[in-house]
DNA sequence: AGTAAACAGACAAACCCTTG
DNA sequence: CAAGGGTTTGTCTGTTTACT
């Protein structure tokens, strides 16, 4: 790396810091963010299981607000996880955390920014944990953080705006996915659930005043020639499993995917998975007597948090914590998709257990769902097929820019690469 | 044998206390 | 009173045990 470095408390006009007591809180007001809304996921911190303050904590109890630009620095628990405070601040935050503000005679908070979220520094962070409970960045420590600096200003300011750029354009698929996800998912709710499906003079059915019958076993109208039927009869529904995890010879880097809940948790907002943390082996598979399931299989966490979905973007399996289904009983992926998701509140009063809630295959199996003509099924699986193909593309997209932006920065940082000005 | 539930440990976050 | 540390609480998840 450079030889030219200074150290991070040179380059601060003041440090933001509430550490050590805790503020009372109240249950509307000015909300007040902890560390677990800061994440490498996001470039501003999110508003995760946030609290609020009232006007008059607001104003008497902290030492000092965070202001637009500063940067958020996480110093427990997982220390050195950095968020930039967006222009509209709009939040507070007290424990655990401090904010950097730069002086901007000495650096530009992109280029600061782009190098504490790069390997490099997060390495060095780690390496001054203390604590024997918690891992813990001490303040005092700050002053040992070196930061590279390049040939000039201009030069660092770019390499912020760059990555500060990549970051947005990842973050704006996302919207795009999450908005692409809306427009599906109304549909399906048009279709299935308000029976506005074209009819066959395009118009909506039930509203044009398509013929409704009532069904006992649903309770309610349905579609004429419309049927009752269970989760079980638009998938099969399939239970993964979990090879010992002392025998080594079961896991392998690659070889065959294997998702635990913890990958999609991970992996939040993404609707495809492709593998997880670790593949299975031949060994594993046979000890653990995996099945492996096709491309476009729907998976859904049913434990702990039961809920979480994805869709088999290749042949993969799973561990127990998931129940999937197998689309191969005349139902699409997308449709299967949905009429899970609908499903979810059901399922989830559904599941039992003391420590935890799980859904079993049986239970699942007999949730209650409806079952429409298969025209009208082909119709929206082609119908939504082009969106779900969009976001797997946008997804894929995100990841590639990711990669680039995480092997570009210490190229730049290094002088290896350089940006044009 | 295969599936479901309980257990227990790991981990993370939120909170609170002590010390100089 | 700031800063550094631990305690408490809650969640998640692999493994074991129990139950068809």
């Amino acid at each position: 790396m450079k030889d030219n470095m200074t150290p991070l408390t040179d380059v601060l006009d003041f440090i933001v810091d509430n550490r050590g007591k805790t503020v009372p809180t109240s249950d509307s007001g000015i909300p007040l963010i902890a560390t677990n809304c800061i994440k490498h996921s996001s470039i501003y911190p999110t508003f995760d299981n946030v609290r609020y303050v009232n006007d008059e904590t607001m104003k008497t109890w902290f030492r000092a607000h965070p202001k637009p630009n500063d940067i958020i620095f996480v110093n427990k628990g997982t220390p050195g996880r950095v968020c930039l405070v967006p222009d509209a601040v709009g939040f507070c935050f007290a424990q655990d955390m401090m904010g950097f503000r730069c002086d901007p005679k000495k650096i530009d908070y992109q280029y600061l920014f782009a190098v504490l979220r790069s390997n490099f520094i997060q390495q060095k962070i780690e390496n001054f944990h203390v604590g024997l409970v918690i891992p813990h960045f001490k303040k005092g420590d700050l002053g040992h953080i070196k930061i590279p600096r390049l040939s000039s200003r201009q030069l660092e300011l770019a390499v912020g705006k760059l990555y500060i750029k990549l970051s947005k354009k990842i973050e704006l698929n996302n919207q795009i996915n999450v908005e692409l996800e809306a427009m599906a998912k109304t549909l399906y709710d048009y279709w299935f659930v308000q029976f506005d499906f074209p009819d066959a003079n395009s118009k909506p059915y039930k509203s044009s005043g398509g013929k409704m019958v009532y069904n006992e076993v649903l309770k309610r109208d349905i579609p004429e020639g419309w049927e009752n039927g269970s989760l079980d009869d638009i998938g099969q529904v399939v239970g993964g499993s979990t090879p010992s995890t002392s025998e080594r010879n079961n896991f392998a880097d690659i070889a065959t995917p294997w998702i635990t809940p913890n990958d999609l948790s991970k992996n939040q907002g993404n609707k495809f998975i492709s593998r997880g943390a670790q593949d299975v082996t031949a060994d594993g598979i046979k000890s653990a007597s995996l099945k492996t399931y096709p491309t476009g299989t729907v998976l859904l966490s049913s434990r702990a948090p039961i809920g979480y979905m994805a869709i088999a973007q290749n042949p993969l399996t799973t561990n127990q914590g998931f129940k999937s289904f197998i689309p191969n009983k005349g139902y699409s992926t997308e449709f299967v998709y949905y009429s899970v998701r609908n499903s979810l509140k059901t399922i989830e009063q559904y599941s039992s257990g003391s420590t935890f809630k799980e859904i079993s295959g049986s239970v699942l199996k007999t949730v209650k769902t409806i079952l429409p003509e298969s025209k009208i099924v082909d119709d929206y699986t082609a119908t939504v097929a082009d969106t779900f193909a969009r976001q797997n593309n946008l997804e894929l997209e995100n990841q590639q820019l990711s990669s680039l932006r995480d092997w570009l920065l210490p190229m730049l940082m290094n002088g290896q690469v350089t940006v044009s000005q």
